[in-house]
DNA sequence: GTCTATACTAAGATAGAC
DNA sequence: GTCTATCTTAGTATAGAC
């Protein structure tokens, strides 16, 4: 019987430690002050045996970004969303929230980071993002033609919500005064409020 | 009378030069993917001759957001507000996106380069940006206890209303289909409603 | 699949001439 | 005040041994 040799294969391990790590290094310093050394460092292996798993840093974060929203596109899918405009925007405001604090790293990444893909690169990620938005102007724009919105600009409003549920990651903390569903209660009610429903 | 040199001093346009170059070059591609060597190209002078008016990059990218903030601060002190707080509460909402909408590269580094920032700068600026919020919190507190505004929570209604007024610059182009005024409008018919007045 | 070693490039910052 | 030249460090990525 064989005991395995210390530097032997760990192909099933170090892929994905590599995009966890990468993922978490990204988040709290920025693309750019991130090194391979670093992130190998806390892989556990040399920065070179990085490169059977990626092409280069920049595939690693396109990599990154593209998981991420579509995930979060297929999560979207997945959700069960209520039959009106209103129970589907409130599915929706309670799905962002939970989606996005459940992922705090990739979120930021996904908006933080998008000056750093290469112009290829940028307009697939950019088109994911438009396909999330377009998401809740359809629900938006249901709402307001069945009367139950009373809204001043279908488009406007989208980016204002967006911008206002996705601002929660930037302040939230799980041993803070509220709870996830309390958040979430409190930022759907003024969402409700906002679009006049 | 003498013609100056070509290479002469430059001392009253190269500094603040340096910090307009630098504050575009950190919004368009990020404080850890600009090199002073970049900067100094575009100014148009040897990247040594930077240090003549910065002690380092950190420091430069320190000034660029204390400045900012400092501004921002200050011209909310010269806005007139009005007497009661939803009247406060519009000149803010006004007041917040036509300051953001000036100043799109200064916003975005406050944003997004507080990672880079070493921690005793990074004390300074969230402690800037506190105080901002609080500016915020006062008026709906205020207007909460007055009876006008209906608010789950006073502390959370003043991060959402900062995040989707923020957001604005994230989508806004002057040569889009909203004027300034137009998109201020639209935001402050949100907020109002968001905030139960 | 990982290691060691390295090619190559570029970074931040400084010294000393002018 | 700026230039040229340079020190020192560190970056991405690759080559070849094991």
């Amino acid at each position: 019987m064989f005991m395995a040799r210390t530097c032997g294969s760990h192909s099933q391990t170090t892929g994905p430690r590599l995009r966890d790590v990468a993922q978490r290094l990204f988040a709290r310093h920025g693309y750019a002050a991130v090194s391979m050394r670093q992130i190998a460092a806390e892989v556990g292996v040399q920065a070179g045996a990085l490169y059977n798993y990626i092409p280069d840093k920049q595939g690693l974060l396109f990599d990154l970004m593209r998981t991420h929203l579509e995930d979060l596109l297929a999560a979207w899918q997945a959700e069960p969303h209520g039959a009106g405009p209103l129970e589907a925007l409130e599915a929706f405001t309670r799905f962002h929230i939970r989606f996005h604090l459940e992922r705090p790293d990739a979120v930021f990444i996904a908006y933080m980071e998008l000056r750093n893909l290469e112009p290829e690169n940028f307009a697939v990620i950019e088109g994911l993002r438009k396909r999330y938005e377009t998401v809740l102007e359809d629900i938006l724009s249901a709402g307001k033609q069945a009367g139950v919105f009373t809204l001043p600009d279908t488009k406007l409003a989208a980016l204002a919500v967006i911008a206002m549920l996705t601002g929660v990651t930037t302040w939230y903390r799980d041993d803070g005064r509220l709870s996830r569903d309390r958040v979430a209660r409190i930022y759907w009610n003024m969402v409700r409020k906002a679009v006049g429903a």
